[in-house]
DNA sequence: GAGTTTGGCTAATGGGCATAGCTTTATGGC
DNA sequence: GCCATAAAGCTATGCCCATTAGCCAAACTC
């Protein structure tokens, strides 16, 4: 009958936890059940801090994408052009492979109707905005950054996701595999600041 | 008393509709008591088929990684170098939008150790097989072939999920953005082609 | 047509989420 | 200090799902 001191941080911290101690499917296998027996607790008292399991693994996810996003922008700090560049994509594979389960949490798309997902949307926005401002070195006209943060965003998540679901056999030659993304990447960026009519090349 | 008629490959071909009929968290919300209403039969008979849910979602992911493969080598089939790229990279985001159910089942990495794992492993090397034979008109020498395709996998691969899970705003740009990324791709790929010693640039 | 295999079924178990309603602890006003 | 109330636990319950066990009828084989 001690009561457990519980609260809603507290609640969200160990599902974190959880997540982070299940590997990559650490956020697919998350649970109300784990959660509570971490906390010492039997499970439907979690409902007196959490909503429910959807609310959880909605919060987990929008602390993961905050985590990512402090991450890159520690990296990118006081760099500029290529060299910001390859800090950010360095610092999100890093990322991935310290917390895999989180990594995972970050590739929830939000609902761009669901109410319940406004915090998820303004945050994965600012994640956005870090790949923005990494790029600004590299002068590109406006109405051309949106592709490049695209390109990029697309090359290093699809790497780090390839990676994490063990996608890439040959373990040792995943590393110079990453830096030639990261070169095509950063040549790609470039050019695409140097040539005004690009897109769309002859097909 | 009347008989279904199933058979095991009945019971995967419902289980695709299923997944196909429930959009991108399709593969994720797959059920066996979805397949067996679909089926008309009582949950438990499925078992005279399929060995378990894991397993009925091990032949769905199978399937879905052929279906791309095929997909693939039939786009590229008749084309070299950036052309066949592009088209390589067309149909595999055309995929993912005509089937976003069977796209995400692609996405799940086989263990390189279960015994169960065997076929998956084996079409996920066919499948990244046919990226290796859509680069070869570009001439790169076999050290960096394996570099080249990470590359192309992981741009392709990266911005189709991003674009699935909903992650790009302002959609009637997103084609554009796509062409900007295919031509980082096939320009980075030429480049590592003519430059023997690129990878793992000045930083 | 008899026997066997096969493909259904119902019943039951266990785990997970969620709700309802009770009890006890802590807290805060007096 | 004491009592009222809010907050934080609990157990009990219901529903959904996967899975197992055991039964029964249909269909195929000879």
């Amino acid at each position: 009958m001690p009561r457990a001191g519980l609260s809603h941080d507290a609640v969200v911290r160990l599902a974190v936890e959880v997540v982070d101690e299940a590997g990559a499917t650490g956020f697919a296998d998350l649970t109300l059940a784990k959660v509570a027996a971490k906390a010492g607790v039997a499970a439907p008292s979690l409902y007196k801090h959490v909503g429910s399991l959807a609310d959880l693994r909605r919060e987990v996810a929008v602390l993961s994408v905050r985590d990512l996003t402090a991450a890159g922008a520690a990296a990118t700090m006081g760099r500029a052009g290529a060299d910001a560049l390859r800090a950010l994509a360095e610092a999100w594979r890093q990322f991935a492979r310290a917390y895999p389960g989180r990594y995972a949490a970050t590739q929830i798309g939000p609902d761009p109707d669901d109410p319940a997902d406004a915090v998820a949307r303004e945050v994965a926005a600012e994640s956005v905005q870090v790949v923005v401002s990494t790029l600004r070195g590299f002068g590109l006209p406006d109405e051309r950054v949106i592709d490049a943060v695209r390109a990029v965003r697309s090359g290093i998540h699809g790497f780090v996701q390839l990676e994490q679901g063990g996608g890439f056999r040959l373990r040792e030659d995943v590393d110079r595999s990453f830096e030639v993304l990261l070169d095509m990447l950063v040549a790609g960026v470039a050019a695409l600041a140097a040539a005004p009519v690009t897109a769309g090349s002859p097909r």
